[in-house]
DNA sequence: TGTACATCAGTGAACGCGCGTTCACTGATGTAC
DNA sequence: TGTACATCAGTGAACGCGCGTTCACTGATGTAC
């Protein structure tokens, strides 16, 4: 295994060159095999070809490196995110027969995207929703507010969660007056399902009944959503 | 802070009694503040006013003691809800005017019980959730499978869901066809929520807005589970 | 009822481990003149 | 273009820490006779 110098043809010398970068790099791959508490800074110095002490050139310590390895897993999370709804139907909101149901299935999609990542890469999922005890208590670890803006990791793929939803009521597939918390509805159906297979009751499934599991509990969301409610304030 | 000795008035002797019990009482203790992780052997026989070893009559080492630990955690979660599904309306099936409608807010209870569980007691709530890497791969580290039996300590909260779902079903109000895989679509939703809040983007909002995502999030899936869905094989 | 002895459930010292972090240092780089 | 020097980004030895676990041990308990 090669040290991950800046660039495959700089010459490797005393100075790195982007050893910050190398850093979260090695960290991310410790993270995908083992999770959050496999991200030790003497061990991501050392696949990284460094001495420890040189991640504090870069980091404030380890939890400062935990935390940056953290925000890469939520992007890689988003990543895989717009991959799949770049490839669900009516992605660009034209040329569906039926906008309604284009929307419909691109929220379902976006779960589906949602819970395979968590499967995928589960080092890296729980790396992106990792409690950290340390880095300053009351902190956000990584977190925005669910409404804060573009320089939140998560951002982007909260947006297409927005997006998709909108589209439904723009559509006229859904209610307006069930629009408000949808994103939370919706997101703590994926995150649950997700962790339960990963670590609760639901990781004995075979695989074809976890897949039904996963169908019928998208299914059962999406309906929710879209069903009717009484008003706020009514029954 | 005395030691836990078996009973209180047993005399303290160079024999414990019940050594093992308070071996797994002082590991919930730590668990309660600090999670999974502070579930550390060593400290554990500290609090017992034990010495270290001494465990290691009563647990093959840290990752049995901490399995009890959190088998014991789940434990605690199942209680919470039985406690408020005992509160809920229509607990004992009798006395309703409309029997639908309380099967309904029983279930609406059982998810709020399981969401307040883990606000009140995020340690304990980790701790039943922690993903034990160490107890052995492929093993099961404290669940069963989903429709396995009494032995599992989460059963008792899981067959709270059932009947309650079960009832809903009797009662005419969730067609039969939304029956299978109920549970899951239920418990993932109240699970996804509560780590949302826990550690993910939903831990920042003001209580008045938690408490509001909670309620719409808690509606949504009742809503989706009860209305009429497409039978498998249809759209 | 008393005694010998096996077994059980503790003790406390010691081990090795890998960690995070600090320290004084040094080689490489960039800049002023 | 060359040289002096400040600054930057590394090194490697060392520290203390708390952990899990092993070891030889010993006090307490229970049982056979």
């Amino acid at each position: 295994m090669e040290n991950n110098r800046a660039t495959p043809g700089a010459k490797a010398g005393y100075h790195h060159g982007d050893l910050r970068n190398a850093l979260i790099t090695a960290g991310v791959e410790l993270a995908t095999d083992g999770g959050p508490t496999k991200v030790v800074l003497r061990e991501v110095a050392r696949r990284a070809g460094v001495s420890a002490t040189a991640a504090y050139r870069h980091f404030a310590g380890q939890g400062d490196l935990l935390l940056a390895v953290k925000i890469q897993a939520q992007q890689m999370l988003a990543d895989a995110m717009e991959r799949v709804a770049a490839v669900a139907p009516g992605a660009d909101s034209t040329g569906a027969d039926d906008p309604g149901a284009a929307a419909e299935q691109r929220l379902a999609a976006i779960g589906r995207g949602y819970v395979g990542f968590a499967l995928e890469q589960p080092g890296l999922f729980r790396t992106a929703f990792n409690h950290s005890l340390f880095p300053g208590a009351g902190e956000d670890a990584g977190w925005g507010g669910v409404t804060s803006p573009a320089d939140n990791p998560q951002y982007r793929s909260y947006h297409l969660l927005t997006e998709a939803l909108d589209e439904l009521v723009a559509t006229g597939r859904m209610p307006a007056h069930n629009r408000p918390g949808a994103e939370a509805a919706a997101w703590s159906t994926a995150h649950g399902l997700a962790m339960l297979i990963l670590d609760g009751p639901m990781g004995r499934l075979p695989a074809a009944d976890r897949d039904a599991v996963i169908e019928r509990t998208t299914d059962t969301i999406v309906a929710g959503l879209l069903v009717p409610r009484g008003r706020p304030g009514g029954a």
